[in-house]
DNA sequence: GCAATTATCTGACTAAAGTCAGATAATGCT
DNA sequence: AGCATTATCTGACTTTAGTCAGATAATTGC
């Protein structure tokens, strides 16, 4: 009865009738489920008629009176896309808004209801994010983005918050070569950031430099989401990235403060070399030849 | 976006897309979900329609459509109650059974998967029974059961062996007074097992006695069900058990290995007494008046 | 024995979800 | 320019789920 695949079931079911619970709330407003996810996606930002489609599962008809119906309700507006008037993007109207914000309202406080209910409060946390990531580890998406985008600056956040915390003598970010926004996007070099759902878990910059090589910088990955593999994708979308741009050297910096990323370095092809720049806090240095 | 409100969202959300995706399973075997849960139902031993009915939360005429489909696809069969020819049994015919146990490979197969998938399977595995215990810690169900009957015997097995390992000298059932089964069972006494879901996670017997008073035996919680109460809630039932008995005074043994028993035994009324048996395992004796 | 109650079933619905074959309009490609 | 492709929409379905008012038959309580 307590075998491993016992045990994974009884998990399946509590989580399959609670989440059960949870899509009646959501109809809690008087709307079917389906209209009601659409709405939720919108409010969370997707804008794109396709993209919903996709992430929602639904037929394109299905979809298409989905939307009418919002419309009908004044919850939504439908706008030809900009560059491609065949795709359609859509909008929260105010009164849209509004009834969105009711629907957060409801999830967040099902989600504080649950951890009220429970004394075990840090336990369960991590067991969610635990869960959570194993189950999205293969929906994990890593996206070229703005290095000045709000995901990028997230995950940087927390990339100098862990550094504090792990270097002996901190980390200060205005000490440290803080690379321009510029050389991290193309055509100069890259910043890519893994998102798992809508939560930024990991993230490496390539910035290219004038000296014949790029370099790989900010490499992060979320403390709940280690063990996934996701340090070596970011990795090798960095290297595809920098092939793309026709760079053929790689070059980093790391500290030994942080042995993970040393022994991911080295089982990688990476070669230590001797110190090439005079940043305070790196004391390892490892240079890569890319290009088949 | 780490706050405790959105790492519970995220795992809801995580974990919604991962039923859906058990769902759609279910649906590859060319049945309608209503009817793939209402056959699993069976097989998992319901048999009762008002039982299954109440569980799945089904119409009364939805139920009996599906009961219907059920049967003409020759998977089950249906006969009145022997004590109640208003209320219908139901089981599986052979057929029934090769298809239910196709449902359990799928469902076997869909956990092993996922433990396949992942490699920290030990902490997975923990932070799943502890969720299943937080989601379903108002669903547990306090029964009276015979003390022989498996849940029973399942219970009692997992506490022995809890007390060989935390007992230094070990533990050896046959050296301790093993309470007759009669003793725990009506009009004598009284066996009560805490299910959450089909899993046994507690149990406590009361010992009818020749000596004007009855003990309490065997109280046990499972590990991943801890800091829910419910040593106190099978502890209040068995009072409730004892008074609807005619029992005014309990006692019971225990030992100080088990601080969190005393812990409890301490603040729920229970005066600590001289040793009144000679059972070499206990070191420490409780006494509860009950009765108002 | 008989009325009230209980468990299940049937018929007649509605709502929601999903499917699929075109229709329409914009875009890409040569 | 003109044809293939793409994104979305519409109409005409089907299936599944769910509701509700009786009908039927067994049982309980007086």
């Amino acid at each position: 009865m307590l075998d491993p695949i016992s045990r994974v079931r009884r998990f399946n079911r509590a989580v399959t009738s609670a989440v059960g619970a949870l899509d009646t709330s959501f109809l809690g407003r008087g709307r079917p489920l389906g209209a009601a996810r659409v709405l939720n996606a919108i409010g969370h930002g997707r804008s794109e008629i396709g993209e919903i489609r996709d992430y929602l599962g639904l037929d394109s008809g299905l979809m298409s009176r989905l939307l009418r119906g919002l419309e009908d309700e004044g919850l939504v507006e439908t706008h030809a896309h900009e560059e491609d008037a065949r795709r359609r993007v859509v909008s929260l109207t105010r009164t849209g808004k509004r009834e969105f914000a009711a629907y957060e309202d409801l999830s967040n406080s099902q989600a504080e209801g649950f951890l009220a209910r429970n004394s075990q409060r840090e336990a369960l946390l991590a067991a969610m994010d635990l869960i959570a990531s194993a189950l999205t580890r293969d929906r994990i998406a890593l996206t070229e983005l703005d290095p000045r985008s709000d995901a990028a600056r997230y995950c940087l956040a927390e990339y100098y918050a862990e550094l504090s915390r792990r270097f002996k003598q901190g980390f200060d970010v205005s000490l440290s070569r803080d690379p321009d926004a510029k050389d991290m996007r193309r055509p100069r070099g890259s910043f890519i950031v893994a998102m798992s759902d809508t939560l930024p878990i990991g993230c490496v910059g390539l910035k290219g430099t004038d000296h014949g090589y790029a370099e790989i910088k900010r490499l992060w990955v979320a403390p709940s989401a280690r063990g996934l593999g996701l340090g070596k994708r970011l990795m090798d979308r960095t290297e595809e990235a920098a092939r793309s741009l026709g760079i053929a050297l790689l070059r980093l910096d790391t500290n030994s403060a942080l042995p993970e990323a040393g022994q991911l370095y080295r089982t990688t092809g990476w070669r230590e070399i001797p110190r090439f720049n005079d940043d305070p806090y790196p004391d390892l240095f490892f240079e890569k030849q890319i290009r088949s």
